[in-house]
DNA sequence: TCGTGTGTTAGTACCTAGTGCTATTAGAAG
DNA sequence: CTTCTAATAGCACTAGGTACTAACACACGA
């Protein structure tokens, strides 16, 4: 039996893969109708490495990426913070931030970052955002490094206002007043 | 040598592995200083199950989470559209959403549901946040229900102007105006 | 002192999901 | 008919285990 189907099989193998990456060579092989070598081959020429280092890879992104997105206190890295005064952190804009198809950062990834940026800078028990004037400036695309300036505009007792710019490079691509509460 | 830090080494090893999934009996052998035979007795019977089967538990967790959290087209789940119109998501506050001490659900989330529906409630190819006006009425707490209603005031050619709110039960506990801009 | 129990180590056979290599075969094209 | 490619098959080997058996050290108690 030749397959000249070689190159649609290959094609739809790295489809597949990247949609079900837990699937093994024997499994492939049934779903493809040909032998366990044949998908060992096709892994190879394709450069798709073994199914315990795709669920490694997998496990990994993850165990990173989860933590940052959403188990930590700040939205991106926190490079300088002076409580009551300034704050900057960077935010590098990856896969998961985009929308698939215009790979363009959704808003409310720049917000999150800005948003929490405000939170921090504030040196109080709980703070919480009150209100917030934001706007986006520019479009940020996949790959591109968020600088976001945290700078405490007006501090009383029971609110503060903070000024939130965002940049990349010497762009500004999103501003934002924040008037954030502190509780007791 | 009669080992009465059984018991210490034990619990060290499940706080070990909790903090660090990825390391195999031989690895947590050299640090506990016994044999391979003693970390496999230590895990069976603390029910710890092997390496591989952590990678997997922790790559199957974030595959589904990631997806619901961060790849999905609206935050929260659609559960009306009309598009131009009227959009109504719901979102449920779980542990991932709140600050781990105050269990208060932080800000973003709160305008990642609103902006997501006020952008899928515009009919065009692309839709991009430009500004947005927002107001954090009420604090939210783990295991509440987000309600969040979209209406479009003002829809142009270029642009519209969404007003969304977000319930929890009858209290308001955001509001906010999205100006969104359409682009070819 | 002699058992007995606990903790630890050692070793074997087996498993899965592979790698890497060497044939061998089917079938089409020259 | 030969030659090439795609596919298949088999073997030795690997990591990181499971499941089980055997042996030994040492403490404690009668």
């Amino acid at each position: 039996m030749v397959a000249r189907n070689k190159q649609v099989r290959q094609q739809e193998l790295t489809a597949l893969i990247e949609t079900e990456p837990f699937l093994t060579d024997e499994e492939l092989a049934e779903r493809f109708a040909v032998s366990v070598q044949t998908i060992r081959l096709d892994r190879l020429s394709l450069g798709i490495p073994e199914l315990r280092e795709r669920i490694k890879a997998v496990a990994n992104n993850n165990y990173g990426k989860v933590r940052s997105l959403e188990l930590t206190e700040v939205i991106g890295e926190l490079i300088e913070l002076d409580l009551n005064h300034l704050a900057i952190s960077i935010l590098e804009i990856g896969p998961e931030h985009v929308f698939t198809r215009t790979k363009i950062a959704r808003g409310h990834h720049l917000f999150a970052q800005a948003n929490s940026l405000a939170v921090s800078v504030i040196d109080a028990e709980v703070v919480l955002t009150g209100t917030a004037d934001v706007r986006f400036t520019r479009q940020v695309k996949l790959g591109e490094r968020l600088i976001s300036k945290a700078v405490v505009a007006d501090n009383r007792e029971d609110r503060a206002c903070v000024d939130v710019a965002t940049k990349v490079g010497d762009d500004i691509v999103f501003e934002g007043q924040f008037v954030v509460f502190k509780n007791k």
